[in-house]
DNA sequence: AATTAAATAGGAATTGTTCTTGATAAGGTG
DNA sequence: CACCTTATCAAGAACAATTCCTATTTAATT
């Protein structure tokens, strides 16, 4: 059975099972994407993996960031209109984005459920990949809100 | 009970009660999405519309659709980083892409389920909306595949 | 060290969408 | 109806995110 790159701890091996080199720049990006799970844009990776290589361009980073998707060591998360966000989580799992602060966090598949359970698939679909996504408000948000009505508005509690 | 756009069946009504009028341009949008449910995307509905009204501009195209939108009779849809596509459809579904063909279809949600019953939502989360697409092959090319590596290559490599 | 291929930086180009502006059309009012 | 007010429109410029291009650099292989 071949190596599933879900559990490849050895970032190195996947890319050159694929026939490329481990560069620095690379593993800048991936070493900022596994450092904090904030789904960062390619704009926000970009600012920070040059702190570590201080020349690399956008260009690159956006290389980077293909090569690691195709690699299957980062997953791509893209949500309406907004930019591209990226994300080292390769476990099946939801996105949850906060309409207040922008957060983005992962939520993950409960154990023997599956999308097609929700929703009508026909049989003769062949699913390769779902993406599923949730927007609202994240409690840290509706908590703060929360405060805001209290103090000026004493009653509504 | 306010009238739910889900059930208007009357889109002058609609967009009159968002302090709106509904133009030719507006309507002739709107009759494009209504007549074929291909989830056009806005060019494609820019074509189309031609027409009808051929000296529509595709600005115009796009603030329809944005007014449709903003009056809850259209559905936008994105996919990836492709081009925004367009739903008349109002009942909460699911978005089907087609690798191969490209086309788009709805999935309807199966009755009394609902998506955070599959992914773990935190109680304190709320959830305003969601958003979910599959991605694979559809029984019309998957057909066509199975044909072509029939007739020319009975024995796939 | 020489050879070959892959990867990079920097900038130009492309795509899908939004913004701006002056002109036009529609709805209401006297 | 004539006038006023506001919404809407067409056309093109501007914009944001991403991809493409090319000359140069780097790395692996001989």
């Amino acid at each position: 059975m071949a190596t599933h790159a879900q559990h490849q701890h050895f970032p190195d091996d996947t890319i050159h099972g694929h026939g490329l080199r481990m560069t620095g720049q690379r593993r800048a990006v991936y070493d900022v994407l596994m450092g904090e799970r904030n789904h960062p844009t390619a704009v926000e990776v970009f600012t920070k993996v040059r702190g570590q290589v201080p020349n690399i361009s956008l260009a690159t980073v956006y290389n980077c960031l293909e090569t690691l998707t195709d690699c299957g060591l980062v997953k791509i998360v893209t949500h309406e209109r907004g930019p591209s966000r990226y994300c080292p989580n390769l476990e099946d799992h939801a996105h949850f984005f906060c309409d207040t602060c922008g957060e983005v966090s992962d939520l993950p598949l409960r154990s023997r459920k599956r999308p097609e359970d929700v929703w009508e698939v026909p049989e003769n679909i062949t699913i390769l990949h779902h993406h599923v996504a949730f927007r609202g408000e994240c409690p840290k948000c509706s908590k703060r809100k929360n405060l805001k009505s209290e103090t000026r508005n004493p009653k509504s509690k």
